[in-house]
DNA sequence: CAATTAACTTGCAAAGTGCAAGTAAAGCCT
DNA sequence: AGGCTTTACTTGCACTTTGCAAGTTAATTG
């Protein structure tokens, strides 16, 4: 078996928004892939705490999906043979651009509360957040993005100075 | 009851990313959306004709649901009473950015054959073709940014010269 | 006015989801 | 060494959603 993804028989068309969607067109897996990349999670653990309560089994399928899809890896501790450290991959960490579209997206129509000037400022400032979230992703720099609802923003656009 | 969304009892928490999955994270509902958006589709029929075979219980589902998340609104056809207009709604419209990144992404990642190189166009030409989406809404203009795989980049480029 | 068409609805089997409980292996504690 | 805890799952089961085929209703066409 290749280390490429399968193309698999559920494959609904040719066209591209398709086959993203075949692949993580669900309610938990850009989940998944926003807590590896924005706020550094890396277990099985953390996922489970992300929030939004996911049942284990259904994690374990979409962890084991993801993997399979190319999305992310995973390796084992090896200092602590128990727990698993799961990683984007680089076809992982590109979803990047579509997760932030997402996030503005669902921000601006679907959320209730003060989340508006945070959003602006991430909004004005795409093309940061994302060499940042890449970066640190390349560097393995584990701290998260945002955290308990906060973003680190100010830590961010300064180093862009 | 107000004309915007309700808040559901089925929303998972209070990040972005969770509130735009729980509206149109599934299968079908960005396929319906992409059709409306690039393929100036508007009826049931033609989203039963979009490739994917979706089942017409599920589709008449997604349809009520994208309504009641306010993503599209439906109207009767004046001259043929058995036919139905669905159009995006301004908050339908504003996925657009959302749906290029995944529709490059899958085009990177997910998909056989040709695309690259028009993807390459697409990807140097974001705002352009977001612009274009956005207009052709406005002035209700139905034609097709793309059919049957191929889309229509002479004529969005070089309106914009 | 019979046939056709558009937009659904219904019935049902199969697949997927969510919850609670259980398991296996590794680590920690004394 | 032996028992408790932790991590990452797996299992069982009720419930929900999906997919397919067939049927329905209302409007239009020939």
């Amino acid at each position: 078996m290749p280390a490429v993804a399968r193309r698999s028989a559920t494959r609904r068309s040719e066209c591209p928004i398709s086959g993203a969607l075949d692949v993580i067109g669900d309610r938990w897996s850009l989940l998944i892939v926003r807590d590896l990349m924005v706020r550094g999670f890396s277990t099985f653990k953390d996922f489970q705490g992300s929030g939004e309560r996911i049942a284990t089994n259904i994690l374990a399928d979409r962890l084991l999906k993801l993997r399979r899809s190319g999305i992310l890896t995973a390796r084992r501790d090896a200092e602590d043979g128990r727990t698993v450290h799961y990683r984007l991959t680089e076809k992982g960490i590109d979803l990047a651009p579509a997760v932030l579209e997402l996030l503005l997206w669902g921000a601006r129509h679907e959320s209730r509360g003060d989340t508006c000037s945070v959003v602006r400022v991430i909004a004005q400032n795409r093309e940061v957040m994302l060499r940042e979230v890449r970066r640190r992703w390349r560097e393995r720099d584990l701290r998260p993005l945002q955290s308990g609802g906060r973003w680190m923003l100010n830590e961010i656009l300064e180093r862009q100075t």
